[in-house]
DNA sequence: CACAAGTGCTTGAACTGTCAACTAGATTCC
DNA sequence: GGAATCTAGTTGACAGTTCAAGCACTTGTG
């Protein structure tokens, strides 16, 4: 159990050495980055990306600054804001990519079978399961493959 | 794998919630009470609680404040400072546990079955080893069973 | 229409954690 | 013995998160 808190460190420590950029940025990047014209409105992104409206706002206007993220006002609702990844981001998203994936791949896929590969895969379906009755996670997220945004390369 | 993320978070909620502690912090009074005298090292509690020097430092200084810990100095090495787990600490501590304990249960054991539980411990030492190859834990930290810091009623 | 309630998003303060100094005492080694 | 080095712990500035409050707009209801 404690592995997964340090698991999750490492992954952290990783992408902020070589990227710069807390895991909760990088998620927010990969969730643009998926979207359909690689923009999303607020409340959407932070669902997807698993993070509180607060968090994003602090967030986005964090990536504002640096010039990955750009944001529009919604023209059907104006009390809405979308986020655009601008191409700025997408690159930066890019370049950040490769070094999380092998992160990934090296402090857990590479140290795991692919039977445990098979039953970590069950175990966290079902936690997720039991966490999406409780309304702590929205059913968007349940579908997300196994390496937490390392199907971003483009 | 995002699963376990927003497992930990959901922890890190009830706790907060049951208890008004951050899980660095209850973690930090459960070492405490499982050393001999309720008392250890600073470099020692962190080693054990997975936690920075600094962390821990700032971290002691809070609990100093509510009074759950005290430092004294150390007779060997005057450089060295004690934590002391108070009896408000340690009472403080006994009241948190079963909320904890039983938001542990609930979320995860309740979840999986036995031989999920099983799997998943196999799981943990694997990567716990890998980690611990790293120099990222230390050897000390390896034997902890499964719920962190659920063996905490005294 | 108007007013209450709800929604979308932002803001500021408080808190926790990290990083990079820094102090002070212990070791090492010539 | 004494300079260089190492270790224990603290501190302060800063970054990210949360929480509670707020503003602006929309929707529901009489």
């Amino acid at each position: 159990m404690l592995s997964h808190l340090l698991l999750f460190d490492q992954f952290e420590r990783d992408l902020q050495r070589d990227a710069g950029l807390p895991m909760a940025y990088y998620e927010i990047l990969v969730r643009l980055s998926e979207a359909p014209d690689r923009r999303l409105r607020m409340s959407d992104l932070a669902d997807r990306s698993q993070s509180s409206r607060s968090r994003l706002s602090h967030a986005v206007a964090r990536l504002e600054a640096s010039g990955w993220v750009r944001r529009e006002s919604c023209p059907t609702d104006r009390r809405g804001a979308i986020a655009v990844l601008t191409d700025e981001g997408f690159a930066a998203l890019r370049a950040a990519a490769p070094a999380h994936v092998e992160s990934v791949r090296r402090h857990l896929f590479d140290q795991l079978t692919p039977e445990q590969l098979e039953q970590l895969r069950d175990i966290s379906t079902t936690i997720l399961g039991h966490l999406a009755d409780l309304g702590v996670v929205c059913a968007s997220a349940i579908e997300v493959p196994l390496p937490t945004g390392a199907e971003a390369a483009p």
